[in-house]
RNA sequence: GCCGCUAUCGUCUAGGGGUCAGGACAGAUGGUUCUCAGCCAUCAAACCGGGGUUCGAAUCCCCGUAGCGGUACCA
């Protein structure tokens, strides 16, 4: 059972033959973001639970704003989702498709010719907002004489269509908001066409969402108010609709929506991609905002998802983004990845700051994945968690030279013996593993009465600059015999 | 201004007339340990407010309030 009843009324619109068909119908203005992810991914789940299309539609009609390049990101991101889609269409390709649908509107007298110019409507506006008015443009073109016309010709303005809304309420019903009906007076009538012969967004969505035959229109809720209004339109047109379904905002730490304008590509997908997240982590952190099984699950795999995925587990509140749970949910899927996989995916991340080059011993590489163990939260936290194993060209951590090397004279006096000691002992050891090294190492500190951790976080940083990481034997023999001799008398001199 | 949507721990959410209001992330404390992370244990943390309906309301209804979205020849 559902959480919202009104709901399960409505499903009987789609019969058992009816093929599930969805659209994702982002304008290419920019990259993908966390939001729209949300919105390919529910389309997405959708129609795969349902044996249906997915289809992937540009909506980039505003010719001014969208970009080649923004379309290419979108495929990029889409793609390393593991979003995949059965058809596309571009909108600027289908221009013509739409003047056909523009014609039969002005023909059948729902449309009209609008001559405003852009500063006549900015006066429209703002005199409708002091005058409390519901709508601003007041359709004052609806009507216009051929002598009218004539003379906004010859002024040379080019005219916009505008559809003319009903004057009977709209009903909008909505699987996850359930239905209202719309009061005409709240409503204007929208330009359609452009005065540069675009057609508008509000047009072409409605008639591509009827040609490509989609069922259900899954969108965020800042298309909520579009609705009446490409409903209106394929009434106008006898159209039929589709389903509509509109999911709740993703929103930032102080409740605002998510935008590119806003928030830079603090959200854009490509950026975690970047970043060393991976598209499980993702996808999961994803769904769950807005949606959710059940008290129990938080990890769900691509195909559970699929199973599981339904509209009427969605939520109707927005729901912040919360990196924090994004990174609790990374680090649990690279976790899952054995040593070897792990590796491929920071070798970028290591190559990218010229740390590891073809040369570089696969096989030790592996055991610096293996001791670095469960710590990465994303794969490009290995480079300051390894770097060290690298190069000996580190700071010494103020912090931790403080607290464990001493902050008096006196200490740092024992610190300098300790690591002079530690120094020797190591050298003589031939055989340099774990088993050997520690307990030469016990037998030093518990012979001489010197607290463990004192020797071995002295020892680290002199080796690593820090004073947190792997263990330190791991580390050690990582290192090798060498190098760890050689860095301990630097970090004496350091001292 | 106008139109609309929403409201459970800090966050994501479960529950939808009778529950000690559950889980997860984040946080705090303790244990394990050479450190950190992890792991284990424990703790703290919520039904926006006011009225109804009812034996009983977080849940149903109404009214507020707040937040957000839209208000373009953007999508």
């Amino acid at each position: 059972m559902g959480k919202n009843s009104e709901r399960t009324e409505m499903n009987g619109t789609l019969s058992q033959n009816d093929q599930v068909r969805v659209r994702m119908a982002p304008s290419p203005t920019g990259y993908l973001h966390i939001g729209g992810a949300r919105t390919a991914l529910f389309n997405w789940l959708f129609a795969k639970h349902h044996n249906g299309k997915f289809i992937l539609r540009i909506d980039d009609t505003d010719t001014a704003r969208s970009t080649d390049e923004s379309m290419r990101e979108i495929y990029h991101a889409l793609k390393w989702l593991g979003i995949n889609w059965d058809e596309q269409y571009v909108q600027s390709d289908r221009k013509s498709i739409y003047e056909g649908y523009v014609e039969q509107l002005l023909e059948s007298g729902n449309a009209y010719h609008c001559y405003c110019t852009p500063e006549e409507l900015e006066e429209i506006r703002a005199q409708a907002r002091v005058d409390k008015q519901t709508r601003s443009y007041d359709g004052r073109h609806r009507h216009l004489t051929s002598e009218d016309v004539d003379r906004f010709i010859a002024e040379g303005r080019k005219p916009t269509v505008r559809i003319k809304m009903p004057d009977t309420p709209i009903r909008v019903d909505d699987l996850i908001l359930g239905s209202r009906n719309i009061d005409p007076d709240t409503l204007e009538d929208e330009v359609i066409v452009r005065s540069n012969g675009m057609p508008n967004y509000n047009l072409t969505s409605i008639i591509d969402d009827a040609e490509m035959q989609i069922t259900h229109v899954i969108r965020g809720t800042e298309h909520l108010n579009n609705t009446p209004k490409q409903i209106a339109i394929a009434n106008a047109l006898g159209l039929n609709l589709p389903q509509f379904a509109h999911i709740p905002l993703v929103l930032d730490d102080t409740g605002r929506k998510l935008s590119k304008r806003h928030h830079g590509d603090l959200v854009a997908v490509n950026r975690y991609r970047e970043e060393g997240y991976l598209p499980e982590a993702m996808l999961n952190f994803v769904v769950r905002l807005g949606w959710s099984y059940d008290d129990k699950q938080e990890i769900f795999s691509v195909d559970e998802l699929i199973e599981k995925f339904d509209l009427e587990r969605v939520g109707k509140s927005g729901s912040v983004f919360d990196i924090k749970k994004l990174e609790w949910l990374n680090s649990h899927y690279i976790n899952q990845l054995d040593v070897a996989a792990r590796t491929d995916a920071v070798m970028p991340f290591w190559e990218q700051e010229g740390l590891v080059d073809s040369n570089t011993k696969r096989d030790w590489l592996e055991k610096i994945v293996e001791a670095v163990g469960e710590r990465l939260t994303t794969f490009q936290d290995i480079v300051p968690q390894t770097r060290y194993f690298f190069t000996d060209d580190f700071e010494y951590d103020s912090k931790a030279v403080k607290k464990w090397w001493g902050g008096s004279d006196e200490k740092k006096q024992k610190t300098c013996e300790i690591l002079t000691n530690l120094q020797q002992i190591l050298e003589e050891i031939s055989a340099f593993e774990i088993e050997t090294i520690e307990s030469a190492i016990w037998k030093y500190t518990d012979e001489n009465d010197i607290k463990r951790v004192a020797a071995m976080q002295a020892l680290r940083i002199a080796l690593t600059g820090t004073s947190f990481g792997p263990s330190l034997f791991d580390i050690v023999v990582l290192l090798g015999k060498d190098e760890v001799l050689k860095r301990i008398p630097k970090a004496i001199a350091h001292l």
